[in-house]
DNA sequence: CTAAACTTTCAAAACTTATTGAAAGTTTAG
DNA sequence: CTAAACTTTCAATAAGTTTTGAAAGTTTAG
């Protein structure tokens, strides 16, 4: 295979991956485009090389941005803007996590909080089997939100570590 | 809130959840509805309880099948089929998981390998960066697989025993 | 200040994915 | 064997999501 083909190949597993976790399969793909690209990247060079429209180009670049993935970069003599991705992967995972514990995981575990209030005591057997099962979910989804909040802060090295000595 | 309006949240909360991470919104909302029922339900109660057509309550039930997330059960003298859903919620994360690992990692694995394979030197420059970021994209990816399946395998207790330790 | 260069927005259109429901298929009681 | 009870399939349709591109907005060089 040929570089170039298999940058493009790349691109698409990238989008294709992306789509089957809940992001956007442009957005995947623009980010793959400038992980493989040596140069940073305009606007105008991101619409040529995913044959995308400006209006889409803008929008996944900004949202790029929001995700921490991506930074803007000026050229010195050009108004242009143009955009690098960072490139360390355990550190592209890491930023991906933060984002989705933030977006998903606080707001249900504040969602989770809210459904043991029921009025109903824990006598009635229907409120028991369900206040079991959600307060059986919170302990779960607790310790993996703690659980991620420590893979944020650890070393690549540290955390893999921590988990390949549960193997033995 | 009232049992039963906690149970509707629940029910949506869980699909909602399911739609965010790749997974069809109505599959999440039939397991959500299994999670939470005492007794086991047949399709018709699916189809009644979440107001969807036939076709797509079998078809979401025959998926959570797959996924081993929920079992066929017999009632005596009734000819119909009941479902009733795992509900160790640490088991459930592991299926998920092993599921999810099964569909997507080794599929991607297979294809990052594939990409190591080009035709241009590593002396080239271009050929060099793309070959090191494939590489460490596979080194991540290979080790996450790898924690997969610790977790897999792991009882609940020593998994998150090992992150909690990483914290102090 | 002005106009050119560039970026952002957003309503309409295209595309993708999920759902319906009637028809076909299967199983079982009698 | 037969017909009733139940399950599965799948083409048409609906719902949801993404993309387009022209217009509006912003920035900067001169």
């Amino acid at each position: 295979m040929k570089l170039i083909e298999a940058k493009e190949q790349f691109t698409q597993l990238w989008g294709a991956l992306g789509s089957s976790w809940g992001i956007n399969r442009t957005m995947a793909q623009v980010h793959a485009l400038l992980l493989i690209s040596s140069e940073p990247l305009s606007t105008e060079d991101v619409m040529e090389k995913l044959s995308v429209s400006r209006g889409n180009a803008n929008m996944n670049l900004r949202d790029l941005m929001n995700w921490n993935l991506i930074y803007k970069e000026h050229k010195a003599g050009d108004r242009k803007e143009y955009f690098k991705a960072e490139k360390d992967i355990w550190e592209v995972a890491k930023r991906i996590a933060k984002e989705r514990k933030r977006r998903e995981i606080q707001p249900l575990i504040a969602s989770l909080n809210s459904l043991v209030l029921i009025e109903e005591s824990k006598k009635d057997p229907e409120a028991h089997d369900f206040l079991m099962m959600v307060e059986s979910i919170q302990n779960v989804v607790t310790k993996m939100d703690a659980a991620v909040d420590t893979l944020i802060k650890a070393e690549e090295s540290k955390f893999f570590g921590a988990i390949v000595k549960l193997l033995k």
